[in-house]
DNA sequence: AGAATAGTGTCTATCAGACACTATGCA
DNA sequence: TGCATAGTGTCTGATAGACACTATTCT
């Protein structure tokens, strides 16, 4: 079947002796495509909630339901022009629906949902990227040049309210990759500002693992991500109620003497 | 942007009254769309040594080259019938290529690349999976229906063999994730055979991760994994030159009594 | 008996949770 | 001085590596 024009190659090729020959004699055969989108789950933590933000459908289907972000991503004429990468329409969406520039937010893709009739108009197969926003950037989000609504969600209060298409699939498995990882990788230091103290980073694991962290175990960790040159101390104090809290930033820039 | 035909949704659709007088007059429009593939990396641990199954190209373009199994995911007309789901793509795929039926190998999608111009023909964005096929039967696969050679080849021995498209990429990634996923799930159990002994599992861990495992701590492990609940002991024992060894079976199917 | 493989006991190092304790600011 | 928050010292329990030791089979 793989030899075949419906499932196998693009077309027969057999016959050109060269790379090149086959190249300029190829022409894009029309068999049927799907739509493919990226959808884009953006994260940030506030007062210890990770926090979702989503927009409301202005169209049918699922019309005034909430949903996450996204889009088609552009592919050009496909020949010629192939278009856009899928991180290129993801950080294009990303700043689109929220205003914030590419380099101010971790992106990363995690998984692609394609199942037949997710969509009920077309078939439609959407690559899904999470979003990393630093809790000082959160007030700067705007509703983007969209005219529907745009606000963040505390996953909490989710429970109780249905998304659109499949939405709600792709957002528990952003959530899990975002637990699964953040133990893992330096994925929490893109949800603090860049400047940050033991206690924020702490929210953030708990925010994003749901449940409290020893605040003592905590600090022993700062001290072993100080050894491994991970973060370093930055300079001055953060000043509150109590004793004022060193002041740390992400060290991985600086690695390299 | 968004809003726009081109970019945001399939149609204006502002003007129908519910969703169900939208999905009767929707027409799929004729943007641009990419062609989208499924590729499987196939995994076997065969003497210690972590091997993935390649198929060598017989047409352009990359001709001659070896390159991951894949195809195309068949997604009907589109609107009527959306076609198959892409977990369904995968393992068509693999039965097509092995002849190793569903059920009978682990499948997991991990990543999709879709980088513009990674196939000189067409846009095509290419969701991967990979597939774990337990030693005992790595004998059967056979060459498939495709006229093409297909053979294991060991990691190691593939540092100077040049993969088609972006295929060592792909390879790479699903390395990646398949080491980081085997300390935290189940997956070394859909590398063995169904019964096994603590040297065949270790024998996988080794492979994977690409280094060498300390049997006495690896007992320690089996012992945690029988009072977890994780595997269970079988009848029998494995004879060999030595002492015979415990024949262990994993135990999920009986956690529910 | 000796080779070969399976499996255990025990020491040690590392790391997380728990909790008592000290440190340093503010009102 | 009292309160609030930051941060340390230390005990305990879980787990991995190292290595000496025992166990069971084959030749």
């Amino acid at each position: 079947m793989r030899e075949s024009d419906a499932s196998g190659k693009l077309s027969s090729t057999d016959h050109f002796d060269t790379e090149e020959a086959f190249l300029a004699a190829y022409k894009a055969q029309d068999y049927p495509k799907p739509s493919v989108t990226v959808d884009l789950v953006i994260f940030t933590v506030e007062t210890t909630d990770l926090k979702v933000l989503l927009i409301q459908r202005g169209g049918h289907p699922f019309k005034g339901a909430w949903a996450l972000p996204g889009g088609f991503v552009l592919v050009g004429d496909g020949v010629k022009d192939q278009g856009e990468d899928l991180e290129e329409a993801a950080h294009r969406e990303l700043e689109e629906e929220t205003g914030l520039p590419k380099g101010s937010c971790y992106l990363q893709q995690f998984a692609t949902f394609g199942e037949a009739y997710r969509d009920p108009r077309t078939r439609v197969i959407s690559v899904a990227f999470f979003a990393l926003v630093r809790s000082n950037l959160m007030e700067l989000v705007v509703a983007g040049d969209d005219a529907a609504a745009a606000s963040w969600w505390s996953l909490s209060e989710l429970g109780s309210v249905p998304l659109a298409f499949d939405h709600a699939d792709i957002l528990a498995a952003a959530v899990a990759h975002l637990r699964a990882q953040i133990d893992v990788s330096p994925l929490a230091f893109s949800l603090v500002p860049a400047m940050f103290t033991a206690a924020e980073l702490r929210e953030v694991f708990e925010a994003v693992k749901g449940v409290p962290y020893e605040a003592t175990s905590f600090h022993r960790r700062m001290r072993r991500l100080i050894a491994d040159g991970i973060i370093k101390e930055a300079r001055g104090k953060r000043r509150g109620s109590g004793r004022p809290s060193t002041v740390y930033q992400f060290a991985a820039r600086e690695t390299k003497p």
